[in-house]
DNA sequence: AAAGGTATGTTATATTATCACATAAGCTGA
DNA sequence: TCAGCTTATGTGATAATATAACATACCTTT
């Protein structure tokens, strides 16, 4: 009886040229703030950025273990610490798992900023994300008038931002087109 | 060594009159509701209202213990379900912790809707929380252009929004103005 | 090599939440 | 009223998530 999730995660067996590349990229950028990407942290952004959903501490744990090493709950815990303070992750908090940050897949000029903001000089970094019920997909999106909106909320009660998340539930297009609209209720 | 946690907030003996009115008045709308706020959850929902901070479900478990009652686990958490169901009360990820909805405390049109929307008809019932890191306080916001701006953005993507939580964590008027204003980096 | 910070290993345990199944309580219609 | 249904609660066990505390290793600078 394993303790471990019943979630059916896929992890490829080698990571792709793509992620690869991703994790150079992401060394690149830890080098520039000044920390290190060390193996074993790689090795657990590795995990995340190659399965294509939320991964919960204690899949990743799963995937670590070899028959010369079982890794505890700790040594997950501290490489998500480390990514998520260095932006290269984010905390769903209503699934209690970790996805990569879409700057560091996507954008350009990834996390050029170096994350432990105080003041109104809040990062765009801050997470918004939509969460599909119905096949578990979830999307990063990046709205600035969202944004735009609680930064302004926030500078009128005279709030200090320092991290915020947006966490949308729902239907994805997708799976709301397929099925039967349920009886409105108001 | 009790397995309560730390946190140190502080029930009231008994509940104030204020308290009573907001009870009789969740229990209107859960009627309106055709659901039935019984007396146990009748009485979390008051152990919540009571205390001005958040509170953990153990922290209720506690709460209600007696010399001849030993509620479990479950008890709490199928109460708090409901109250969650019935837009009483609210739970803030962050801190996996309840507080009560503000529209109950603050409201004259007190959770007029009945809350499991689909489609578009998306309840103003929308969570916003200001969590302050150093006084620990919690505010709901209720801000419009937040909402609108999320509503927007899910049209826009086609996705149906069930529920959504906006939590922003950093530091309150009050704090921020105490504080030595720390080094800016960008 | 010594010293100091950073990173990891390891054991134990805390905290939060759910499952499964039994019992009770409230409601409805004959 | 009571049989039968639904809803609510009791209870024991356990799952799932996360941290504390302390030891060891590793890396860099002197």
């Amino acid at each position: 009886m394993k303790s471990a999730t019943q979630s059916a995660l896929v992890f490829p067996e080698t990571l792709s040229p793509a992620t690869q590349a991703l994790l150079d990229r992401a060394d690149a950028l830890c080098t520039r703030q000044g920390a290190r990407l060390t193996q074993q942290r790689r090795e657990i952004l590795g995990l995340i950025l190659s399965v294509n959903a939320p991964v919960g501490a204690y899949d990743l744990l799963e995937q670590m273990k070899t028959p010369d090493r079982r890794p505890a709950p700790p040594t997950v815990y501290r490489a998500l610490d480390f990514l998520l303070e260095h932006g290269l992750i984010h905390r769903i908090e209503r699934l209690s798992a970790f996805v990569p940050c879409t700057h560091l897949l996507h954008d350009d000029h990834a996390a050029g900023c170096n994350h432990d903001h105080d003041q109104d000089s809040i990062c765009l970094h801050t997470a918004q994300f939509l969460i599909c019920r119905s096949c578990k997909s979830v999307i990063e999106i990046t709205n600035p008038s969202i944004l735009d909106a609680v930064r302004t909320t926030c500078r009128e009660q005279g709030f200090v931002i320092q991290s915020s998340s947006i966490e949308i539930e729902g239907l994805c297009a997708h799976c709301a087109a397929h099925r039967k609209t349920p009886a409105h209720q108001h």
